[in-house]
DNA sequence: CACAGTAGATGCACTCGGTGCCATAATGGA
DNA sequence: TCCATTATGGCACCGAGTGCATCTACTGTG
């Protein structure tokens, strides 16, 4: 690939990629609220100003460029034959969404352990997940043939993100956990739970 | 009430309620973003510093005095009779902590609209609703004998709020609902949903 | 090589939320 | 009146985020 990357103006200066480590190893060492956007421009090498070229707001950076994550799930979610239940077809999305390789489980736990973990990450993850519900949404719907506003597919992406938190939160409590077998594991749970009813 | 207010030091200025009536009032004119601190402290003839001796951010005003709300829940859930199915309990809890008199609906509906449609408020309402969640896993956990840290009351947490927040969705959007029915209904789609496995 | 075109980089000034510090005001009681 | 107590609120300051204007680096062309 690569062929020749013949673009009329200024190269960039950056990644986000770059940033992204950066970021990282500042929050690392001084946490995230600890760590200025001065710090990062600097320890990137570039302008402040800059940074909000790459990313939308401080709170962006542990995300990465989670846009494009979004559409892999959405093109996930489309890939799954129609002949499987829905919530077969949701579930296994999910899945997969959550199935990394092994090399990029310990960054992965790193950057979900600081979302999760600081108030101010916390709070905004709200956004992003906001996005993610709306993905599981429009499959329903498309699923269902209905709207994304009607209260099967609102339920549903609710739900899902639910359990995927249920797991999140598990997981990093648990050194030793593994994140699909817990995301399986508060699946069976709330079925129980429901259950006698 | 009121018997003697006997304090020693110099009396209050104002009071949550008229911080949050004056900032309703101005969100309502200028939006949330457009209302800035200073006119809020200038509505209420007050400094600027002294809101946040009442409040501990812009973004909480609208959530009022949210503790004490929190503190009735709790409540709420205790009073529960033991021998109701877990599930029961916990439910019964969520409709009961959504029932407002009829005159009191406008406004709720007003604080809620405001609070799951602007950005801001949108992030910062996880916070919240961490707390919220954390008092149903207590329950949970008590009910089970088990700690809050456990599968069950977490999921049960997460997917309590699930419900909820689907059910403000529906009722925010649909001028006509009534947000207990649809608390219900959503709780029924869960299980149809998961139902067919 | 000079010049035009293009798109990213970045400095600057400014707004606003939020905090720490501290002086001050208003009250009840001795 | 003086004191203890408690809330007020001014002031200085920090850091995120934005709009605007300018500059920079690179491509392509004559």
């Amino acid at each position: 690939m690569s062929s020749q990357r013949r673009q009329p103006g200024r190269p960039e200066a950056t990644s986000h990629g770059e940033i992204e480590q950066a970021a990282f190893a500042l929050f690392a060492e001084r946490g995230f609220d600890g760590t200025t956007l001065d710090d990062i421009a600097d320890a990137v090498g570039v302008g402040r100003r800059t940074l909000f070229r790459y990313f939308r707001s401080k709170n962006d950076i542990p995300w990465g460029q989670f846009d494009l994550t979004l559409d892999a799930f959405r093109r996930l979610l489309a890939s799954m034959p129609e002949d499987l239940p829905l919530h077969e077809s949701v579930h296994r999305g999910v899945m997969d969404f959550n199935d990394f390789p092994d090399d990029a489980m310990p960054a992965h736990r790193e950057r979900m352990r600081l979302i999760l973990t600081n108030p101010a990450l916390q709070a905004h993850s709200m956004l992003r997940y906001a996005e993610w519900r709306d993905v599981i949404a429009e499959h329903v719907a498309w699923r269902t043939r209905g709207s994304v506003t009607d209260l099967l597919p609102r339920t549903v992406g609710h739900v899902s993100l639910a359990l995927a938190l249920t797991a999140y939160d598990v997981w990093l409590a648990d050194e030793h956990a593994v994140l699909l077998e817990v995301l399986e594991e508060s699946m069976g749970t709330l079925r129980s739970y429901l259950g006698p009813s």
